[in-house]
DNA sequence: CTTCTCGGTTAAAATTGGTTAAAAGCCAAC
DNA sequence: GTTGGCTTTTAACCAATTTTAACCGAGAAG
């Protein structure tokens, strides 16, 4: 059974502490950033199944940040962290698709019945991301971890960047991944020259997707591509 | 029943010195260091399952040390010991992946709960490390103490390299093991020459596992290497 | 329609890894 | 000490993967 992986950006280290500690209890992976800066960097090199996100924080807020995620992936779970329920703040978060908020002091029971809630919600829809690992779409079966994508018992052995690249597609099936987002987690720093070769590698990909012409990879113009399936 | 490995770093050789004899006596094995620089050699020299690191210390302080460890091992837990409750500190220590924090004086029985709890969390996902001899996978059983490798009645006798290489893979089962870990691990050092002859090995390490085609050692180009099962 | 940017494809270059064999090192028995 | 067998390192060559480069075409903007 896999783990849901969460991403927690809150700058006081007894909070965050004690967040990390309980939900990993829970049964939960987690990663604890202290800023929003950290914060950013570490989603942008990572899978994640949710965010929590504090609001007040020093370097980058919690509203900043969450509106950097959305650019990448339009479909995570955010949950925020409030220190004052203002008014001003909950109208502002829910309008970049905020999935909840939490005004301190809470209790980790509510926080925990919450992250439940949400999970079961967007699991039904899209699976849990972080731990996905094995893929299925036309006729092919896609396992990332032994780099193996089947075929009608073919079996087509995937190089580590083909591999990478599969699977960021894979767990976006259907929505557009961003190039930058992709070169980011895969090439860990969006350049021209690793831009060029990702492209290279959709070409690479694409051919060995030819094999069900129903399986395309399409591309959004000045932004990305999309995984896609035709029927 | 097998002995947590714990790596401690502390400058003061009173507070050391303590800390050893009152783990020791409470059944952890532990390995002490007197400062940073000693600490990081012993740490890329052996396998632990968990590091207390104080600090300050001369040479190379603990932060630091906490950072090059991370490079090998994101999951090792970390405690740091700090004098003073500075925040920035504190703040700077989370960031790094520290999983707690016990500020001087503190008694030997918090750190021994804290150590418990932190052991009990992580020993959930990937089970003790550094004690783990034997292992079991496909047709295979492995006794590293033995430096024997069994598959289906036949016995293939290791050579010492052989032997640690197919240890540090199979404690890392799944996962992808680090070239420079490796080489650290196994060699000392990190070098053009010593890359060479870990592929070396890894030829022969690929040779005896052929018997079995469901475990192979899968290479992550420009990163390490990676046993898995295949099924 | 023209121009410019962006992406697609292919091939060559550079880097990294795989295999084999020979050389060097090590250790124990004689 | 010398010999012989085994382990490890070095070296050379080859293969695979990734990056760079060049060229071409499609799509957006004016």
């Amino acid at each position: 059974m896999e783990k849901y992986k969460l991403l927690i950006v809150e700058d006081d280290a007894n909070l965050g502490h004690v967040l990390r500690e309980y939900l990993e209890f829970k049964g939960y992976e987690t990663v604890l950033c202290a800023d929003g800066e950290i914060g950013s960097k570490t989603f942008h090199s990572d899978v994640f199944d949710l965010c929590i996100l504090d609001i007040m924080m020093p370097k980058k807020d919690g509203f900043t940040l969450a509106r950097e995620i959305r650019v990448s992936d339009k479909q995570i779970p955010i949950v925020f962290l409030t220190a004052k329920s203002m008014k001003e703040d909950t109208i502002e978060g829910f309008r970049l698709g905020a999935d909840d908020f939490l005004t301190k002091p809470f209790s980790m029971e509510e926080l925990l019945l919450r992250l439940k809630a949400i999970l079961r919600r967007t699991t039904g829809n899209e699976k849990m991301k972080s731990g996905k690992t094995e893929f299925e779409f036309g006729n092919f079966y896609f396992e990332s971890t032994k780099q193996i994508l089947r075929c009608d018992g073919e079996e087509i052995k995937l190089t580590t960047k083909e591999n990478e690249l599969l699977r960021l597609l894979s767990l976006n099936m259907g929505q557009m991944l961003d190039r930058s987002t992709a070169l980011k987690k895969i090439w860990h720093d969006d350049s021209y020259f690793n831009a060029r070769s990702m492209d290279v590698y959709i070409t690479k990909l694409r051919k060995h997707l030819k094999r069900d012409k129903n399986i395309q990879i399409l591309t959004v113009h000045g932004h990305g591509f999309k995984l896609v399936q035709m029927n």
